[in-house]
DNA sequence: CTCAATTTACCCCAAATGTGGTATTGCCCT
DNA sequence: AGGGCAATACCACATTTGGGGTAAATTGAG
């Protein structure tokens, strides 16, 4: 029994290359694929039940309704099926909402055609195949006392200024004040007296809800 | 260079198979074995610098001091080195804790000699090499819809009580220990051990990191 | 009924945090 | 040249917190 896949891609060139791709196995069909998430859930509404994927492959990163709230909806309706998330990113933010919204993998648009289509097999067979940097992150979700520390930031308009971000950074990830000022090299008291803005910036007046607040606001 | 290996493994014949296995590859030297997490310990410190390992592959279930424990001491002094525990069993708490106590691998032991092997490479490369149903299983700590099913199982150490989950919603929310107490109606010394008791099931150890969990996690 | 888990409560003490200050340096902007 | 602001650093003091104990009453499952 051949695994069906359905692939869900906007970038025409991406779209031909897992195509062409997916050809050349002869254990994996392409049932169909979608320039959109409303397409795609449109799409297998009208399959029929013989034809139903057992795997999507579902690029993130999609006009209007992204590839996580497109596979929030086919679980909602199809939770059999395994969706496997493919980016550029490996965004810590996209990788967690990913799982929440139910896929079970989520690979680098970046490897190898052979590592696509293990990890197709590998998530039909039960398994979750996650990039290397990936699988990482995951576990690092898990692992409260050593987060990443990477975190590049775009545009910050905020009240906060970078260095404040920096810290509000370190204290969400669970460093001490002491620790902090260890890891950016500057003093204990400098570590303090930035604090002392950050909570009056953020109108807060504890570490705690300052952690709470800036997941909320997503500020780092 | 070749990849330095330790094998920390309390069963004859499995380290005998180990150390046949890691002597057919190249890439890869076996630096020593033990078969006791003290023994391991100990005789890491002894080792000259050039002799550190880069990865330590350790059994779960040993005598004593079990591989968890003895994982977290380990990487309390060598962060650097990455371990990767090996088992029988794929049981959620123990994949948890193996985690949290530092460990970025996760492979039954019944996998493939040559499964091991790429798993050992790819640790050294920056991934987290895990069996298939484990790394299901990871998925599934950071799956809200799935983790009732964690609740369902044994004395899962890391589920919180009806009570411990009301104290946690509480300091999310930003509440003191006092103030806590006071909405409760309760001395903040009970305040104090709850916090106690879900520090070490959360393996966290401060109200900022607690947070983060909680929201992580979709506990509150 | 009995045992285990939960919830409650207290002691002690070290460490970390929160708040009030003041002050210097360097930078950008006008 | 001067004003504003970010980043640095320090002092002092009260409060909170974290971690080590111990131990009671209550509840629930078997």
């Amino acid at each position: 029994m051949k695994i069906k896949v359905i692939l869900v891609e906007d970038t025409p060139s991406l779209r031909k290359r897992f195509t062409e791709l997916l050809s050349f196995y002869d254990d994996i069909e392409l049932i169909d694929s979608y320039a959109s998430g409303e397409a795609a859930i449109n799409g297998i509404k009208l399959l029929p039940q013989s034809r139903i994927p057992d795997v999507i492959l579902m690029d993130i990163e999609l006009p209007k309704m992204n590839g996580i709230e497109t596979t929030a909806l086919v679980k909602e309706n199809y939770p059999e099926i395994e969706i496997m998330m493919l980016t550029v990113f490996e965004d810590e933010t996209k990788i967690f909402q990913a799982i929440q919204s139910g896929a079970s993998g989520y690979m680098l648009k970046d490897e190898s055609g052979d590592a696509i289509i293990d990890a197709i097999r590998e998530l039909q067979n039960g398994g979750a195949p996650m990039s290397q940097s990936v699988a990482r992150k995951v576990l690092s979700f898990l692992h409260p006392n050593q987060l990443p520390k990477a975190k590049i930031h775009e545009p910050e308009d905020f009240n906060l200024s970078e260095r404040e971000l920096e810290l509000l950074t370190g204290i969400v990830q669970g460093d001490s004040y002491t620790t902090l000022a260890k890891k950016l090299f500057i003093s204990p008291h400098t570590v303090k007296t930035h604090f002392k803005n950050i909570y009056k910036k953020l109108h807060v007046h504890s570490k705690a809800t300052a952690v709470r607040v800036a997941i909320d606001r997503k500020l780092v």
